[in-house]
DNA sequence: CGAACAGTGCTTGTATACAAGCACTAGTCG
DNA sequence: CGACTAGTGCTTGTATACAAGCACTGTTCG
């Protein structure tokens, strides 16, 4: 998906219940298997199943969301095949953006990335907090190429990897990570794209590495097969 | 977004509404700012507006519609910035995927490989047959190295950047490319990773440079602000 | 006691009605 | 003749009604 700045920003019913969704499915607020009727989504908002049902239409086209017609719909089991192809893309994408750093860096860019490497130190972070720089972090990078545009697909791409991480964020604790990024914003400012492109490949395969023993731990949030229904369970949505 | 393997294949009016139209975007058939009234679409498709207005949703999300509420939707004018996003984006992860490369290649894709380059060579061959095999040779490529299946995301970013290159087209031929992708595949099964990303790097290249240059010829087919609503024009759809 | 079966409630897909607002046009007034 | 203004038709956003079908449950029959 290219980036979605194309309708207007207009404050629209659909607009605030996609992101709210989306964000809930993402934090695993919304639970892998989780399901979610068009009918108590909208009661529970006040809203008509119209923007609702939009909304899911949507999240499905990410994948975060698994619509079965006159079944039902259901947040999307963390597909290992997804989190593979997103881990692949966005190694792709972020190697390839230090390829194309500029001689001179821009000296706001740069401010901006010490500034968060400074907050991920902090020890009271959590997990979503953390996880938000870290994002924030790996999008400034790309900036510093000219290329920060293209994160968005990468986002939009990899639904299915954040939510493993984010399991995984309790396996491997942060301050690894925050080294790793500290690594790879060093070669950066030295202008030494090798080692760049090395400490950036090494911190990213330690993420997806996590993925692999957490799959262990938790092996229902995990898709087997994905034509398949999840399990109809009653999990309360917005409170 | 991920793959959109999720929602049940199930013939539904959406999922056929959302593939004629996407078809026609890319193909230009719907050219760059022709306006979409849903009420239009829907008469002419002899359904509601509900099934094509989720249709147009979808497309909006991908980039390839922009809805104005209360104004209209049109086709969204090929956006340099996404071009260029979309670009880079399939450079990345083409290029990457030549590294994983396995010691022996599958000989079915080989196959397949081959006769695709074959069926490139005839002469008489239209645009939309060259873009079919074209599109189907870039993924076969990727799916020698086992990562086919992000080929779905690549795909679904370079909305943008096929419609410039159906534009490009008509200014380079397309043996040129033919030549290019036979180069590519040489390297590729001597082995020759080096000279493989080397050949793709100047392919992918060749492709985008076209573009700058039909930019100068229909300019009106470009973007200049992402926000701005086009022209009204009367574009007769759907026959 | 077990298995087959009909019924019922829920699901999503589609059609339609209403709401709110922009844009153009025709008319009027200075 | 020009500028302003009210009106009208179109647009998308949302709400609601109906259609079709799966799944579970309670019942009934063997």
């Amino acid at each position: 998906m290219g980036s979605m700045a194309q309708t207007n920003r207009r404050r629209t019913s659909r607009r605030t219940i996609y992101t709210t969704l989306r964000r809930m499915v993402l934090t695993l607020e919304l639970p892998p298997g989780a399901a979610l009727s068009e009918n108590e989504l909208a009661a529970s908002l006040g809203v008509s199943r119209t923007p609702v049902r939009e909304s899911l239409i949507l999240l499905a086209q990410e994948g975060l969301v698994q619509v079965f017609p006159k079944i039902g719909s259901f947040v999307s089991r963390v597909d290992p095949a997804q989190v593979a192809d997103a881990q692949f893309l966005r190694e792709a994408v972020e190697l390839a953006s230090l390829d194309d750093l500029p001689a001179e860096l821009d000296a706001g860019l740069v401010a901006e990335l010490r500034e968060n490497l400074e907050r991920q130190r902090r020890a009271e972070l959590g997990i979503e907090e953390f996880f938000a720089l870290d994002e924030a972090f790996h999008q400034g990078l790309l900036r510093l190429s000219g290329h920060g545009s293209a994160w968005t697909t990468v986002a939009a791409a990899k639904g299915h990897l954040d939510r493993a991480r984010r399991l995984g964020l309790h396996e491997t604790a942060p301050p690894v990570f925050t080294d790793q990024h500290g690594e790879i914003l060093d070669a950066v400012l030295a202008g030494d794209t090798a080692s760049a492109r090395a400490a950036m490949r090494t911190h990213l395969r330690a993420v997806f590495h996590d993925i692999e023993s957490i799959r262990a731990h938790s092996p229902e949030l995990f898709a087997t097969d994905s034509t398949s229904v999840p399990v109809r369970r009653n999990v309360v949505v917005w409170e």
